[in-house]
DNA sequence: GTGAAAGCGCTAACAT
DNA sequence: ATGTTAGCGCTTTCAC
């Protein structure tokens, strides 16, 4: 059908024959295509009579610069990547990054790994093959295999919140030990004695930490270690039977320390009314943590500080590969709401 | 010194002397460049002991393609930005933006706009030079006067949530009207004729549909209007005014609808015990709703329908460029839980 | 299947 | 101060 054919291509060059290039503006205004590269570029070594011939030009034709040709001629690209767990959750971390790069001048592009190794991957690579200058990942998973190769070819990459296991990788972390820590004996100079762990799935690296220095503590305090710490999966029936375990039984919790914020708020919700009874003290700060009766005394990460350190740390590393690995680790503090000053009741 | 920049340039080699490119891959298989591509991009037509040596070449190289070059021959980029106003909050939208795209094998690359006009168009347009094949945006402000030349030259754009005021483009957009109706005439089904409404700032789209909508049901029914509509910034300070005014004075509203999520934690936070005596209905649904007692009334808004319909609708927009444009209104939907199913007391 | 070569749109030596 | 030209790394014609 070759009148089909001639059709399509009709509409085609009516739609839009071809987006005009530097050429094209060179030719409509009558200069060098040098000239309007320095014109694009806030050259100043172009006379003003040029430079408003080029606009003229640039206007007319709606002439837009395309970054794909000047980032491959450039190498660089000005833009880091972060491939975080979920762009579509509270992430105070990732806002302190893009804000870091912008006073940077870079830009941050990102991206959701969905907490799925194989999807991390696939985010991570396709960033390294659009040549951002950077990456700033929330690695999931045990098995990181797949950055091997990139590393060895010039990746820059920096991990936050949890390293990148079984590589020598930068990252900057917080101190889940301490925190636990100040939480515990926190709990303990309120008087408690029994006291409970609620946390995430412990192939979770964070989750593992924190429950791992928990039963550290509960150790070293001598206090009772059965029945006292529940980790698993975030789901609420989990949730309530270990609430239901840590305050059930002859020698019940008069505290409970919860792993993260999501948790913090699941107890909560399982707890009710009983909320004032228990002392409680969460890891991990949240909008919610002032929303309830008492509000929730928690340890919180200071985030802006991982998220620009993460910056620093990542700008470093592209300017100078060969520097060595930097694994920084950032306190944390305890924010007293009332929730963890309750006394036991028993 | 020359020693000095000797060694600047030895250490330069030593670290990485240049990535290696297809070329690079060619020779070292001792195949040709075209053969190169061909494997990168699983052409089926080559060989399998062809393949076996590229495969071992790029290996032995740590070759890495270079997507910029691939995009810049190719015309496209496989790729849509996702313009949204805080990537670190909660945004089921976006959620569901991610997902449709990765169905249709596209990458999202997302950034804050930070509620900014001015950064909001500095991200837009550097996703327009990036050349992405389109971008989803939660527009904000009154004034896109420079998207005119981007779509003149050929960007294909949804605006999601609220629409492109005064531009002719594409939009997904909730149905605020009928969702205050609905509220409105569910607190009225269960008895309540004074209802007051707290919302945002109406400088802001969707806060004006919603404020609006609200005073015209309330002159329909014949309520009283006078200081029962609250609208403005989100300040912790205001809403206690507002919801003072609201219940205070000879004839206090016995029901109140909120104007977003947010505003609906910060009046449940006023309220406190208070908020089992009068009814709340909320404008959007959110992980606190339930989370306090009784649960939170709400129309909630239909956000994985809102996602994908506008990756599909940014897709057909750049498939043809010409199509006529669409604006879809997605309905909400009343999810009662208790707060909005409270009688009036007086 | 190979090999050579053009071209995507830009920047930066190197002229002048 | 402005013009000419090579080349970034890739895909794709075009012979062979």
């Amino acid at each position: 059908m070759p009148m089909m054919k001639l059709m399509e291509g009709m509409l085609g060059t009516t739609r839009r024959s071809r987006r005009p290039t530097m050429v094209d503006v060179a030719r409509e205004a009558g200069v060098a295509l040098r000239t309007v590269s320095r014109v694009v570029n806030n050259d100043s070594t172009v006379g003003p009579e040029l430079v408003e011939r080029v606009r003229t030009a640039i206007a007319a034709l709606d002439y837009r610069p395309d970054e794909r040709a000047r980032h491959l001629r450039l190498g660089v690209t000005g833009t880091l990547g972060a491939a975080v767990r979920q762009l579509s959750h509270v992430n105070p971390v990732l806002r302190a990054v893009e804000r870091a790069a912008r006073a940077a001048d870079l830009m941050v592009l990102a991206a959701s790994t969905e907490d799925d190794e194989l999807l991390e991957r696939q985010v991570v690579e396709s960033m390294c093959r659009r040549r951002f200058d950077g990456i700033i990942l929330e690695p999931i998973g045990a098995d990181h295999g797949y950055l091997v190769p990139e590393l060895a070819a010039g990746l820059s990459l920096v991990a936050v919140d949890r390293p990148v296991l079984g590589l020598d990788v930068d990252c900057v972390i917080s101190d889940n030990v301490a925190g636990i820590r100040t939480a515990f004996a926190h709990l303990v100079g309120h008087g408690h004695h029994r006291i409970a762990y609620i946390g995430d799935d412990e192939r979770i690296y964070t989750a593992r930490e924190r429950a791992t220095a928990f039963r550290a503590c509960a150790a070293d305090h001598g206090g009772p270690l059965d029945g006292m710490v529940h980790t698993g999966r975030i789901e609420p029936d989990r949730i309530r039977s270990a609430v239901r375990a840590a305050l059930g039984g002859p020698a019940p919790a008069t505290a409970i320390v919860t792993g993260n914020a999501t948790i913090s708020v699941e107890v909560l919700r399982r707890l009710g009314q009983d909320s004032e009874k228990v002392a409680i003290v969460g890891f991990d700060d949240s909008e919610l943590a002032t929303l309830l009766r008492p509000d929730l005394t928690v340890v919180a990460q200071d985030d802006t500080a991982i998220g620009s350190m993460a910056v620093e740390m990542l700008r470093a590393r592209i300017a100078d590969p060969g520097r060595p690995v930097d694994r920084v680790t950032v306190p944390v503090e305890l924010l007293r709401r009332g929730s963890g000053e309750i006394s036991p009741i028993a």
